[in-house]
DNA sequence: AATCTTAACGCAAACGTTCCCGAAAACGAT
DNA sequence: ATCGTTTTCGGGAACGTTTGCGTTAAGATT
């Protein structure tokens, strides 16, 4: 029961492959009878186009990459989702790749989805990722690649993200109209630009609010609640009384959550709490983590609008588009102080 | 700036294509200062072999396709990594596709998979499919499939799972001995085996310990928070007073988690709540949450040599290995009542 | 010197399609 | 009857590889 080409459909019908292809294409030089025939043999046959042998010949896939470093955080999850949801919709396939947070990881995503002949990738960076040659050469060679979320100043594509900078302030603003005197920031790895800006706009607000920045109650981890566990512990455990703290991520913030309330501190008494991203559990802790919503689902459907608009217009390579998306404030019950 | 094929470097170097590829692959009948040449050109041009024709000519790909539910669940998360594992070890690349929990999704990536030449795959059900041929068909014709956690007894191909009965059975018997006396169960989507598994475990356990069974405390639920969350208000809300909750999985506990802290009942005095799978979040609940662990790395480990090995050795072709993994009891606070 | 090995390489088919060029009928029009 | 037009189809190259088989020239054997 091996598959059916269409040269058995030729063989069967007495008829070169050529006419078959073009009856297939429901081309205008084939007969109207010859058509028929084929069109039916070819539905009896089960017949379908090889992916692989068109790939070979056009040069696409009709199916895209996606690289994430994670795919079981959630907001990736939902990103991939708003994905999917255009690019199923213009008959793409969306092909998912984790990089782990792995800088040699995420070279040889890239690699497998050129040398597959990907139409195109949709890129958030790796924790780890301080070079970007791997993306460049292929960029200069035409080669359609959006970056979200993550994205870096480096190379001159499009890109989607959200307003750190305007999120981080207003989580901050709202710790400090809370009545929090002394609020600490988790912040993630240095090197990826959202956290630079999610801090910058946390300095900026206390800033305005000529709150005295301690550097020493301003600490960094890795995206995800096991070390910010470790981290808040060491936060709380040091010489300087916090009563608030912005966290640079929801999966930041969980573990702080759980640090809080290990040590017998309550929120939002003793610290008002507040992370970023409005991952679906946080709504679900006891209390209820506040948070600044991203609009994750959203972010994926631009990112995979924007490439896919570059994939079927390659002129339109000049203007790189930089699709910023706002951000919300979601009060919660864990930095809740004043009703 | 194109990527250089076979027959630049034959060109470039006046021999013929087939010497090259000689070559490249260490041919003995090629001579040493030719292959020297071909070598060194090659690695100047940066030449790698096209995956796109390979697949074409050999009819595989060395990639193998995943088709989980929903990538955001923690656990299947946990499970692909598992698989990444030991598939990159062995040099084949893991493409993942999601059904979402549809079934014409999930015709759609077999139909995929099959059609793109990947050389095996590995699924987890989606709750919406009772029909099994588009497997079946793709089975009989030799395709390596090998299931893991929602497998199907429809098809006679390698399976692994966790021993679901055992762990719903454990996880009543702790409640029980936890001085529970009416013990709900919230349950998975009837079609999954697993969920039948985890009920058949939970009603044995009671009927052992001479507990009357109350159907109306058997609720059922998709495996996702949300939905639990509804359907423990309405557990909650009803006539019979319930002092214990088994949930089908973490994703369903969290849900229920919610709801009893929402109604003001404290765990695990006034409830005491178990899930299963020991997803991370769950240790970070308030209270941290008791659970069935489930080895789902070593789930995705197990599935990849699996399949792996069939692909390996298409003539084992007869025997069907099921491979039920054991799992673990997680008291935590939620249920613990006796210290 | 005639024949046999062996080493080293080229030809061409094959994988499944598409598509550019013809080309053979059929048909009117002159 | 001759010549352009359509209409309808086939041949073959191309995409990038691998591989069975054929070929050539040198060296070894008798």
């Amino acid at each position: 029961m091996k598959k059916t080409t269409i040269k058995d459909i030729a063989r069967e019908l007495n008829v070169s492959t050529s006419t078959v292809s073009r009856a297939l294409r429901d081309s205008y030089e084939i007969g109207a009878e010859t058509k028929q025939r084929v069109l039916e043999l070819a539905q009896r046959l089960d017949y379908t186009p090889d992916p692989v042998a068109l790939s070979l010949l056009s040069s696409h896939s009709n199916d895209i990459g996606v690289i994430v470093p994670d795919i079981s955080n959630p907001f990736f999850a939902l990103v991939i989702a708003g994905i999917e949801d255009v690019a199923f919709a213009q008959g793409y396939h969306v092909v998912i790749y984790q990089s782990h947070d792995n800088y040699e990881r995420e070279v040889m995503n890239v690699r497998h989805i050129a040398n597959r002949r990907k139409d195109g990738m949709l890129v958030s960076l790796a924790t780890g990722t301080q070079d970007y040659a791997h993306f460049k050469s292929l960029h200069d060679q035409g080669f359609p690649i959006v970056f979200f979320d993550r994205i870096c100043d480096e190379i001159d594509t499009h890109k989607v993200s959200v307003d750190d900078f305007e999120g981080a302030y207003q989580a901050t603003e709202h710790l400090i109209k809370q009545g929090c005197k002394t609020i600490a920031h988790i912040s993630g790895p240095p090197n990826l630009l959202i956290s630079r800006r999610r801090l910058h706009g946390y300095r900026s607000a206390l800033l305005d609010y000529k709150i005295p920045i301690l550097e020493d109650i301003i600490m960094s981890s890795e995206y995800n609640s096991p070390e910010a566990l470790v981290i808040t512990r060491k936060l709380l455990s040091g010489s300087v009384k916090v009563d608030g703290i912005f966290a640079s991520s929801d999966n930041i913030a969980i573990g702080s959550h759980a640090a809080i309330t290990e040590a017998g501190l309550s929120m939002p008494h003793d610290i008002a709490l507040i992370g970023f991203s409005d991952l679906p559990i946080t709504g679900l802790l006891n209390p209820p983590l506040s948070t600044v919503a991203q609009p994750a689902f959203e972010m994926g459907r631009s990112a995979a609008e924007l490439l896919i608009n570059l994939i079927k217009n390659p002129k339109n390579d000049r203007i790189s588009i930089s699709n910023v998306l706002r951000t919300g404030l979601v009060v919660r019950e864990s930095s809740l102080r004043i009703q």
